[in-house]
DNA sequence: GTCTATAGTCGGATAGAC
DNA sequence: GTCTATCCGACTATAGAC
């Protein structure tokens, strides 16, 4: 009756304990190696209640991308529905097009800004991992959050450039995604090609100036 | 007196085989799951073989390292000792500008070529992971090629935009290279969104026209 | 929903014969 | 340089008490 709706049953505490705990052991050491035993000693948990709540090993490391999803939508999904709504009420006129652009560019800074930030630290691992080799685990992903931002971004590019060809409009999408990707995909490399120990936010804004003058540039131009 | 430059003494072969098989067996399952027993058992070779020519586990992860950087070097190597002795001879005119963007452009055109060559599969997989988590393995990447790739990029970069700050023309390095480094680092991502089932020579095509086309326009775009 | 205890399996390393 | 045999530790899953 009283029942508040943010439960806090023991079982729900011991659920998010162990889902938290399972993100950092299944980042840092893989899921084959990953062990049950430290997952459940790190979140100060019995191990035998991982097959209570989850089933299995597996069915955690499932539970764990059901809660990246959950994290990122938390991030990104208010700015996706903004530019959703904007997407219906566009027509096909220039000061259309310029919008389009500026909503592109900040999904893009978003996005960077989720990259760059240490607390993606375990989730791009994970998630680059299943783009490899991808398991059930991807599904989840891509029906969570990485479908729904393409297909926003491939929108806006309809808008933005009516008279090329889809698919050269998928590969427009795939190469401006990747200009902020590389920050993640590469981090250790571009931390040292840049002489960075970590990206700061001054750091990230000289990121966002030079992304804002490549995806201007190339969306300005002629084919 | 008549012993052949190329060795095949067993003890060779030997190594090379587990090499081989570690190196699909790391990439597999990471480091720590991989079995040495499974890595031997491929390889046709006993598993206490391991310890005698690598020390350790540890030993053979970081010989497949070794490896993977005299593979890479095999394909862009020559390719990149082209560039750098032309990079030699350039002064900075603008005839001398416009041939080195056509050498970044060949440059970056080795890499995607690679990267989406279905050999590289195994290497992505243990490469990606040492840019999220850097170990000693790193180090053998960056000294072994990834370095002097970044750097040639840079110099060519001096070339074609030299009125940027240095901070800036790296940042457009990474941008650049973000651009192909997607197809590999959000690979199946990508196929989804192309709806590809996989990179086929004429898509690689595509890919080629997609980043000629961005790489001249940010690189001729004003500040 | 939580706990202890354990069964059953597989892991890396290595000693020592050849 | 190769092999067999083995030690010993760590793992997942689960049965059963509370």
């Amino acid at each position: 009756m009283n029942k508040p709706i943010k439960s806090t049953d023991r079982g729900d505490l011991t659920r998010s304990a162990l889902i938290k705990a399972a993100l950092a052991e299944f980042a840092d050491k893989g899921f084959h190696a990953a062990s049950t035993r430290l997952i459940a000693q790190s979140a100060q948990v019995n191990q035998a209640l991982i097959g209570y709540h989850f089933g299995s090993k597996e069915g955690l490391y499932l539970a764990v991308f059901t809660h990246i999803c959950e994290q990122v939508q938390r991030r990104i999904g208010p700015l996706a529905d903004q530019v959703e709504a904007r997407l219906r009420l566009l027509d096909n006129g220039p000061e259309a097009r310029e919008e389009c652009i500026a909503l592109l560019l900040r999904l893009i800074e978003g996005l960077a800004t989720m990259l760059t930030h240490p607390q993606s630290d375990p989730w791009a691992q994970l998630i680059l991992h299943e783009q490899q080799v991808p398991t059930q685990a991807f599904e989840l992903l891509y029906e969570g959050y990485i479908g729904r931002f393409l297909h926003l971004l491939s929108e806006l590019l309809r808008h933005i450039r009516p008279a090329d060809a889809e698919e050269q409009r998928r590969l427009c999408v795939a190469t401006i995604l990747g200009q902020v990707l590389v920050f993640r995909a590469g981090h250790a490399a571009m931390l040292r090609l840049l002489g960075w120990e970590q990206v700061t936010p001054p750091r990230l804004e000289a990121i966002f100036r030079q992304v804002r003058a490549n995806v201007r540039a190339l969306l300005n131009s002629q084919e």
